[in-house]
DNA sequence: ATCGCCTCCTGCGCGC
DNA sequence: TGCGCGCAGGAGGCGA
């Protein structure tokens, strides 16, 4: 599964079926997060594309009447085939044949999903309360005060909870947290507004330079052209469990929080 | 309402 | 080399 940065690169590598046309839905394993709709490929088949975009983790087709509605979950990737290109891949679960070039849905953990609607698809009831994207500016610091004000949580499971801001996923909560010198654990409420507005700025950067970089990548994700993303080297303390920090001179420490594993410098972050 | 815990799955890397 | 174990990027749903 990717994080945002992962999913925001396949969005715009499938950028290139927009205004195209779906010829067939085929479903090779309807078997993910939600069992696929089996009547999918008479509600979509024929219809044209008439943009793609993007909320939170989810990239939404719009057929104007029908809506597509794909997420990735821990593990999903789009790959993109030309139409004579037959080969199959373990966990490939659908298959979108548009005019012009395939795309294959692979999810090998199946927490994936692809739903379809009729209706507005950011009132779907997976999207309909989801916060505001991290990089849009109604994400602010004083935003995230208010919303932040009477919580218990820590605030690195605040910061993943889609209620509050979307498409911060456990990389980067981590990552964010470092840049902003603040401990995981910390009660979001206790946070000053300093804090705040150094963690909301953090986010955005974190989120933009991945992006930048095409994604990070660890074991699962590969982008839609296979290739891999790599700003996994550039983790400061994700995944680096007891080695030097980049800033100081003591070591990165694991802890969980929310049954996540969740990365720190006991030094740097207050 | 809020929060922490559990769950869904397969694959991989590690230690023995 | 094989096997068992723990862990992995998400997030909905549930019970307290």
């Amino acid at each position: 599964m990717p994080e945002l940065p992962e999913v925001e690169t396949t969005l715009r590598a499938i950028q290139s079926f927009d205004q195209d046309t779906l010829d067939s839905v085929t479903i090779h394993n309807p078997s993910l997060r939600w069992l696929v709709d089996p009547e999918i490929h008479q509600k979509l088949a024929g219809k044209k594309v008439t943009q793609i975009f993007r909320r939170a983790k989810y990239i939404i087709f719009d057929f104007a009447d029908y809506q597509l509605i794909i997420h990735l979950g821990m593990s999903g990737t789009l790959r993109i085939m030309g139409k004579n290109e037959n080969y199959f891949k373990k966990h490939d679960h659908a298959e979108l044949v548009f005019n012009k070039n395939k795309l294959i849905y692979n999810d090998p953990r199946r927490f994936g999903s692809i739903l379809w609607t009729t209706d507005n698809p950011l009132e779907h009831r997976l999207l309909k309360n989801l916060g505001p994207e991290p990089l849009e500016d109604g994400f602010h610091a004083e935003y995230l005060r208010t919303r932040l004000r009477a919580k218990s949580q820590c605030i690195k499971s605040a910061i993943m909870d889609g209620h509050n801001v979307v498409g911060v996923g456990n990389i980067y909560a981590s990552e964010a947290l470092f840049y902003a010198g603040i401990k995981p654990q910390r009660k979001s409420s206790k946070l000053t507004k300093k804090e705040l507005k150094a963690l909301v700025t953090s986010i955005k950067d974190v989120i933009n330079k991945a992006i930048v970089k095409g994604g990070s990548t660890m074991n699962d994700f590969f982008d839609v052209n296979g290739e891999n993303g790599y700003f996994q080297n550039e983790h400061k303390v994700y995944g680096r469990k007891g080695k030097d920090c980049y800033q100081c001179d003591s070591l990165v420490l694991q802890i969980t929080i929310g049954q996540r594993s969740s990365f720190f410098c006991n030094q740097c972050q207050k």
